[in-house]
DNA sequence: ACATATAAAGTACAAATGTAGTAGATTAAG
DNA sequence: CTTAATCTACTACATTTGTACTTTATATGT
C-alpha cells in the first residue's frame, strides 16, 4: 500500500485544491473560474500551480476531452486537511486540548458546539459496533455534524 | 490603540518565537541554544530569523547585557496562536466543527477531552460573572486547561 | 486543408523563506 | 593597551512560492 507521501501544500495550492474537491476532476479553466473571484489568479497562474501538484502527486491527469486535459485529485481533502491539523497541534504540544481552549477564547467554539460534538461522538460509539470499517476518505467529516 | 498588525509567521519564525515566550527574554544565544538540538540552525540563523522578527514587529530590544542584545516577544503566543487558528479555520468554511471533527477522526479528541471540556467551559462561564475583565494575554489557556 | 481559438509546455522573475558566511564593533582578560 | 572571545551588522545564496508571459501543439469550424 503506497506510502502517501503527503507532501505540505502551499495557501494557493490548497485554494486550488479546493476548487478540485469541490468539483470532483475538472479542467484548468473550470478550476480556474471556480475560484472566487476576488482573489482569482490568472489562468496560465492556475496552471503552473496544476503542474506542481502533480509534481507533488497531490492530483493527477485523468483523461483529455477535447483539447483539454482533466485533472483530479490524487490526495483526499481530508488527508490534506489532517496534514494542515497535525502540523497545527504541534504548535501547541501535540495535544488539542489547548487549540480547544484557544478556540473558545476566540469565540468560535460555544457551548453549544461542545455538547453537539459530544452528542454526535456518542453517536458514533454506538455505531462503531456493527458498521465495522468503511472506506471512507473523501467525506469531510460523516453525518450531520459540521 | 496601535492596530497590531498581526503579520503571519513562518515555520521557523514560530519555533523562535517558541523559544522566546518560553524564555520571555532572552539574548540570541539563548535562544539559540534552547532550541531542540535536533533542528537547531546556526547561530547566525537564529540571528537573521531575530532581525526579521523585528522587522515584522514581532520582537523588540529590550536592553543590552554584556555584548549581547536581550530580546522580548511583541506579539504573545496567543495572538501568534490565534493567527494560526484563524488561518487554518478558513480551510473549514470558518466553522469549528469541521475541525473538531477532524480531530476526533485523527484520535486527537476523545470523549473524555470533550466533557472536561465542557466542564471547563461551564466553569468559566460561572467565574465570568465577578472576574469582570483581566489583563490576561500571555498565558496559553487559563487554569487547568491544556 | 486552413485559419482560428484554446490549451499545454516551457520560461521568467520577484518576493519570501531557510540557511549561513564575513566584516567590523565591543567587551573581557591578561 | 593588546588580544582573544563574542556579539551585531551586513551580505549572500539556494529553494519555495506567487504570478504570469511566450511558444508550441492541437482541436474546430468553414
Amino acid at each position: 500500500m503506497a506510502k502517501e507521501k503527503s507532501t505540505r501544500l502551499t495557501r494557493l495550492e490548497l485554494e486550488i485544491m479546493r476548487s478540485l474537491w469541490e468539483l470532483k476532476q475538472a479542467s484548468v479553466r473550470e478550476i480556474q473560474e471556480n475560484l472566487p473571484e476576488k482573489k482569482r489568479p490568472a489562468y496560465t497562474t492556475v496552471q503552473t500551480i496544476i503542474r506542481r501538484l502533480e509534481e507533488k502527486d497531490a492530483v493527477s491527469r485523468l483523461k483529455k476531452i477535447g483539447y483539454a486535459l482533466i485533472f483530479e485529485p490524487k490526495v483526499s481533502r481530508k488527508a490534506a486537511h489532517g496534514r494542515l491539523i497535525s502540523d497545527l497541534l504541534q504548535m501547541f504540544g501535540g495535544s488539542a486540548r489547548p487549540l480547544m481552549a484557544h478556540l473558545v477564547e476566540m469565540g468560535k467554539l460555544s457551548l453549544e458546539d461542545v455538547r453537539e460534538v459530544e452528542a454526535w461522538m456518542m453517536e458514533q460509539q454506538k455505531e462503531q459496533s456493527n458498521t465495522s470499517d468503511r472506506k471512507g476518505d473523501d467525506y469531510d467529516s460523516g453525518s450531520k455534524m459540521a
